[in-house]
DNA sequence: CTTTTTTCTGAACGTTCGTTCAGTTATTGT
DNA sequence: ACAATAACTGAACGAACGTTCAGAAAAAAG
């Protein structure tokens, strides 16, 4: 046997990729092997290599994907004028994009410690932007006045780890509907850094 | 060769779990064999099966010893009768203990996934007990009407999951004291919660 | 000093790992 | 229809994995 009935490199790709993001995210990169994510796709191992150069390469790109994403779709995000909304319109949006892609979330957090150096400094570099992008928020909350912080470094990355803290527990059947969940953080997230 | 000069168990113990803590924390479970661990201590990797049945249990003893001295090192913090003056101790004391261990800390919330589902199991259970000591605190500042939250259960994982983030950032040598962390964290986390 | 116990070595077990590649089949282009 | 290309199989590579165990050396007990 070699070509499967069907078989399409825009068909086999995605799905590789899909298969990748869901293991890594459930047992952990090291934990899965090419040949789990071969059988998930209904493909033999050495297939996989059609698609990526080595293992590695399949993480980087998955978790470089998930952060350009994230800061194209907050860069699309319209911007209001007071430091307020704009806080308020970042609460919303990035509860929402993390609850949307748990796994891709959990795995840009999770398996930095198994990039390789050079790609670890890449995934860093991305991540910092859109920090930075917050801190922006919340230094001009403080110039403004309206907000209260010591530091806007600190809060900015302790405003995040908030909100990430979302993925741990959230459930869709649970008890809260999204805009509840919003909501409630928003109001811790606004005290929190309002004079 | 077989028993090396020096050798003792209550030495050799206890310098396998630090290897395995540092190890883990630093590459991961997966990726971290026994040869490695074994390696860093001095001995054969045979050597470790004196001392842990296997990898699993080896990795859930560290675990479930951790989350065993959080809250035995809680318990013994003597509890004001304010909720707010217990919940500012909270935010110290979690701080501070979680500062003082950055690796366990970092295996305890990184590595759940690698363990069986019966030491999930207990490991959630304790971790639950913790989180509920929180909770009570915040629970009773609502009834003496101090905290202004709407769901208690959802701020207690919000405050842990702020102060948790502490560890991703925080540098001994960095430009803030403990006490100056502390100071920020709680004026956050003050405002957060109260009316 | 002799015996017992504790601690470790070194080799070995079967299994799985990431990766490569020649060959085969399905699809696409002419 | 045939040729060219894209997609995949199946077997193989050496290396590394967790774990076991008989035996040897050091330490402790007598």
């Amino acid at each position: 046997m070699a070509r499967t009935q069907g078989s399409h490199s825009d068909i086999t790709g995605p799905r590789i990729r899909e298969a990748a993001l869901r293991l890594f995210a459930q047992h952990g990169y090291a934990a899965v092997s090419m040949r789990q994510i071969a059988k998930e796709v209904g493909v033999q191992a050495g297939a996989l290599y059609n698609y990526t150069p080595d293992k590695q390469s399949l993480l980087f790109n998955l978790m470089a994907g998930h952060m350009a994403e994230l800061q194209a779709a907050w860069d699309s995000v319209p911007q209001a004028d007071s430091a307020l909304e704009r806080l308020r319109a970042f609460t919303g949006f990035h509860i929402r994009f993390h609850l949307e892609r748990p796994d891709a979330v959990f795995i840009a957090y999770m398996e930095l410690r198994n990039l390789t150096e050079e790609n670890f400094t890449v995934i860093e570099s991305l991540r910092r932007d859109y920090e930075n992008g917050v801190e922006g928020i919340l230094k001009q909350g403080v110039e403004q006045g309206v907000f209260a912080i010591p530091d806007t470094k600190i809060a900015t990355l302790a405003v995040i780890a908030m909100l990430n803290g979302v993925n741990t527990w959230y459930r869709s059947e649970g008890r809260l509907s999204l805009d509840e969940v919003e909501r409630v953080y928003w109001g811790m997230v606004q005290k929190a850094v309002s004079t």
